[in-house]
RNA sequence: GCGCUGGUAGCUCAGUGGAUAGAGCAAUCGCCUCCUAAGCGAUAGGUCGGAGGUUUGAAUCCUCUCUAGCGCGCCA
């Protein structure tokens, strides 16, 4: 990895002038203007302060002691920094580890740790909207992103299937079923009114028939089940449409029958207090801005209750961390959770809770409300089958999930081919194409030498690859493979119209490129197949 | 009132202590007898919401402030 290796060489260099750094203090960067070199790195200006000498003094002290072995020039430039301009020979040395590792490039050691990333988690009322989808596609992303920096990774969908929200399920549903009997019913104001519960309804009444026509108590407590447990099976379709699978379903009632909440509440004695008949968790002693109620007054817990427990199995093994994706809606429900973990000696961090900004959508100039009461949810069904998967996919992780955006339904359908992932696309297209043309000419990765800028810049970003992938895993940022993506896309197209890659009076040079052309492929393939889009060698 | 997240080009967004603030879309101008023009090259477009401060250096850090979304239930 070149950063390491001039971090190596600078520091050998400033230990030369009897001062020692961390390795990790001295950042490389990648040049923006090429005539700035290939990588820069502003130590001298840091180091400013400790020398009490003017920067680019320093600079010129510590290029006079440097290593050059791999390097064509070195300069101090600006206000001090310095230059590296790396041999072409070396830069291509990349192309034979990507040869070398194949679909492993950019691969993370092995760790142990294992990451349990919980998404999605939607009620199962009703299909799967925007907001979910948003969810779906940063979650898996994020998840595919950590096993490939070498985590053990555990996609987790907690399923609510339990409490009012189930309950009025099943009267809304129930309504509807009347309404198929020809019974005249109203849907209460806040029952569920989209037209996913008409589809179920229909459904579970081929099953039935007129049976519970006349028995509102059953018919309603049969809805619940059956509903929830069908939109739950709709719900696992779409996400597999959407190419997002879950390793695990847990359920809570499942949470609750194998862990009597009695035992929990138990445990958690010494943090609770009854007032006004309620039971109260001192979760203020960790952060919280009040106690929160476990146990209500009236005898029922509240959903935070087994929540806790449900975080509880998610730590049953060693060297688990847990990743939550939370609408934006949810964000203060994080210190609560954070305070139940330490009141079982859990470190605050091993929750890591990313917040997603809700979705606005726009149709027709104006934002339309999304709510499962109304019925005016866009689904992830209709979605998929609008814009397509990829599409679809790269709009939601594209952007960091700090950032509120609007979703114009009208422009993602009437210009999908403006969406950015069919430009990453077409350049994994052209080099499948391209290769396909020049099978004949076979590689070449020894003594490779390719020096026109385009074909370096293009380089330079297959070596980025790597750094990429761990800083994105690290700070948990998958839309920075989406830039990444991007800026190779970029570079591929400006090579593939820069320099002709299969020529017939230069057969040594069309191996080299077509070793690069190969080698960039991969890289590009692999980078998509992080955010779950997939790289067609035809379009 | 308090808290969380935003405010950067006409639009959607990157950039979180360094060189002339970037990309896509939209706009203008070039480029296919030549490997896929869903492309390339160029031009134009920005008081980085505002004000103060820290620093050799601030879109980036601090304080205040304006503004948008979301929270602040014995709901889930």
């Amino acid at each position: 990895m070149i950063e390491k290796i001039l971090q190596t060489k600078i520091k050998d260099a400033i230990s030369g002038l009897g001062h020692d750094v961390l390795l990790t203090d001295i950042v490389i960067e990648t040049t923006r203007d090429d005539k700035h070199g290939d990588y820069a790195t502003n130590i001298a200006m840091k180091l400013a302060q400790v020398f009490k000498k003017n920067p680019r003094d320093i600079a010129q002290l510590i290029i006079e002691k440097i290593d050059r072995t791999h390097i064509n020039k070195i300069e101090v430039a600006g206000p001090g920094f310095i230059n590296f301009f790396i041999d072409d020979l070396y830069l291509g040395q990349v192309i034979t580890d990507i040869f070398h590792l194949k679909d492993h490039y950019g691969d993370g050691e092995k760790k142990d740790e294992v990451i349990n990333i919980e998404f999605v988690s939607a009620n199962p009322t009703g299909r799967l909207h925007l907001g979910h989808a948003r969810g779906a596609a940063l979650g898996d992303s994020l998840a595919r992103l950590l096993i490939k920096d070498g985590y053990n990774v555990i996609r987790e969908f907690y399923v609510n299937d339990a409490g009012v929200q189930i309950n009025n399920l099943g009267a809304s549903l129930y309504i509807r079923y009347l309404n198929l009997h020809g019974i005249a019913a109203e849907l209460p104001e806040d029952a569920y009114h989209s037209a996913d519960l008409i589809a179920v309804a229909q459904k579970l009444n081929e099953e039935i028939g007129a049976k519970y026509i006349n028995d509102k108590e059953l018919g309603e407590r049969y809805f619940a089940k059956k509903g929830s447990d069908l939109f739950l099976e709709i719900i696992k379709d779409d996400l597999a449409r959407f190419r997002v699978l879950f390793d695990i379903y847990s359920y809570e009632t499942k949470v609750k029958e194998d862990n009597p909440l009695d035992e929990l509440i138990k445990k958690l004695d010494q943090y609770i207090y009854q007032e006004e008949g309620a039971l109260f968790l001192k979760t203020s002693l960790f952060g919280d801005d009040k106690d929160r109620v476990i146990v209500k007054s009236n005898g029922e817990h509240t959903y935070f209750l087994p929540d806790i427990q449900y975080h509880l199995i998610k730590l049953r093994n060693e060297n688990t961390n847990l990743i939550n994706i939370f609408g934006a809606d949810h964000h203060g429900y994080i210190t609560r959770m954070k305070a139940a973990l330490q009141m079982f000696n859990y470190d605050e961090n091993i929750l890591d809770v990313i917040i997603m900004q809700l979705v606005r959508l726009i149709k027709d100039g104006a934002e339309l409300k999304m709510s499962k009461r109304t019925g005016t949810a866009v689904t992830l069904d209709e979605l998929i089958d609008d814009v397509g998967v990829d599409a679809a996919r790269y709009f939601f992780i594209a952007k960091s999930a700090s950032t509120h955006f609007d979703f114009d339904l009208d422009l993602a359908v009437s210009k999908s081919n403006a969406n950015p992932v069919f430009y990453a696309q077409y350049a994994h297209a052209r080099l499948s194409a391209v290769l396909e043309r020049g099978k004949e000419f076979g590689f070449k990765t020894d003594n490779l030498v390719l020096s026109e800028l385009g074909e370096r810049n293009l380089i330079k970003h297959l070596i980025a690859y790597p750094l990429m992938i761990k800083d994105s895993a690290r700070t948990r940022e998958p839309y920075k493979v989406a830039n990444y993506i991007q800026q190779l896309a970029a570079y591929i197209h400006s090579f593939y119209t820069e320099s002709k890659i299969v020529d017939e009076t230069n057969i040594e040079l069309s191996k080299a490129r077509l070793s690069l052309a190969k080698a960039a492929k991969l890289v590009m393939k692999n980078a998509l197949h992080l955010i779950g889009v997939s790289a067609p060698d035809k379009m």
